[in-house]
DNA sequence: CCCGGTGATACCCGCCAGGTATGACAGGCC
DNA sequence: GGCCTGTCATACCTGGCGGGTATCACCGGG
């Protein structure tokens, strides 16, 4: 009568996003009329209205946007409590004692020197977890930590938001313009952000925000190799923290953006995560 | 395979807390067997042993402690989906458009003032949002929170922990020993922490953190009015923020506690709110 | 007017959640 | 040791419900 079923949860979370019985039930793997029945159930077990159906598609009510959010974090949470569990009983007893392992999410090519003296001073110390690196998309590393992909982050606001997690400050950085060696603006001293927003040959790459791109003429980005290649061809230019001249090419140049936003990178996990390991790997990475 | 079903977590989360399969099965209104089959089920599924069966009784293993930890959690998320969906459509429509209502948790008997100048300011402000407050037990209020009993909570640190939520700081207070009128330390300018800890013939009363009382030699609490009574007679001593002085009785005397942590009220709700109501709300309360 | 597309309804079936009865096993007691 | 008790696991059965197929009701467009 009042818990709701994750499977219930799936079905409108699916249909919720689709907006269209058919495409949801074939995503859901299932066929139509159960899935029907299925929202019918729920929204009679509920008493509210959630879909607005008109008969040409459908579209959320209120109340079905607050159970899309509120679903969404549901079942992040739940797929979270099956990995982490797993996780945690994988290898549970290695020679001495409970082997403990962390899967720590970084943005892909991004914060290699911190990263990389992150790791050593982790083995480094004695009796440490064991810690997994997982590369993660554009932005991906906040729903690797809900989803529970992930243990522990590096997030860099303010790309990433800090909402619902714990954190502490690891680095702050200024910003870069990226762009073609060969480029008029290549051998200017500083830029400003308005500077390089309408640069007419050479427009701002896009990244996805959360899946979407943002509109803008740019091209848009899939990785990091690719993008790079886009620079060194004159094609784009784009915009890094400090440390991104770690890996740039002999066609790139950088040039420092002194006005844009600092960028501060971030260690941050789960607000209920209750584990040792963990807080010996924040209280290693905090005295860094 | 994958995705654990709420039933699936409801079982475990009793089993876990019980550490005993027959009274699990008893709270949760069905017979032992099937649930023995369930969590078994569960086991298999996960590929992984969540209790170690030690013919006397029942023991959690680690990855059954990480499973307690996140189910809980999860539990929660989908309590608070079902809870603030069934608010969401409740009165979804009033006179003029979407009628929005929120619920704001607070400790009850706890910051009268700041409450009454929030409100207050909530029904001046044109179109805000209806208040409901629900008076909550003895740091109930982030359990609210996290359970969609609650949209926004009053928290007072270091009583409440902020983990999880986001937060805006309303008032920090000093606080104040309440203890009988007549007792010899009532006329004392102030008092020290180590004061009031071992004070022969008044013991500390004890709050229950988290449904469970700490340990110690003073009466049990369950409510303000019966503390006060308790104080008023001379059984126990309180500590309070200052706004507690709002409350007190005549045989009630208020000391001082200069060395004691400041309290901080808190205005907090869920880190993933996306509610223009709540956002008013707040705003509003941070101009106080 | 018919046709394509959409969600709802009707009906049927097989699976699995849940119940009852019973077993297996360890510990305590006389 | 024999027995009882408490505990979890096993065996077996049944009913409900989740899911499938076929079809309907409805609307918009050519």
């Amino acid at each position: 009568m009042d818990t709701l079923e994750t499977r219930e949860l799936r079905y409108f979370v699916a249909v919720a996003e689709e907006l269209h019985f058919g495409r949801a039930a074939e995503r859901l793997g299932m066929a139509q009329p159960p899935l029907s029945r299925a929202i019918q159930q729920l929204e009679r077990r509920l008493g509210v209205r959630l879909l607005a159906r008109n008969r040409r598609g459908v579209a959320l009510t209120g109340a079905g946007e607050v159970l899309l959010h509120e679903g969404r974090a549901a079942l992040d949470a739940t797929t979270a409590a099956a990995r982490r569990t797993r996780r945690a009983g994988d290898g549970a007893d290695g020679p001495d004692g409970p082997r403990n392992r962390l899967v720590l999410a970084v943005k892909a090519g991004a914060s290699h020197e911190l990263l990389h003296k992150l790791l050593d001073a982790c083995a480094a110390e004695p009796g440490a977890a064991e810690i997994e690196v997982l590369p993660s998309g554009t932005c991906e590393q906040e729903a690797m930590l809900r989803d529970g992909r992930a243990d522990v982050a590096l997030l860099h606001t303010p790309y990433n938001s800090l909402a619902g997690f714990d954190s502490e400050e690891l680095l702050t950085e200024g910003q870069i313009a990226v762009l073609p060696a060969g480029h008029r603006l290549a051998a200017r001293k500083a830029l400003s952000p308005e500077d390089i927003g309408d640069i007419p040959d050479l427009p701002l790459a896009r990244w996805p925000r959360h899946g979407v791109y943002p509109p803008g003429p740019g091209p848009e980005i899939h990785d990091l190799t690719q993008l790079a290649q886009l620079i060194a061809l004159g094609r784009t230019l784009a915009v890094f923290p400090d440390s991104a001249r770690a890996w740039l090419w002999a066609e790139h140049a950088a040039v420092p953006l002194p006005d844009a936003p600092p960028v501060v990178t971030h260690i941050a996990w789960p607000a209920h995560s209750r584990s040792l390991a963990l807080a010996a790997l924040i209280r290693t990475a905090t005295r860094l």
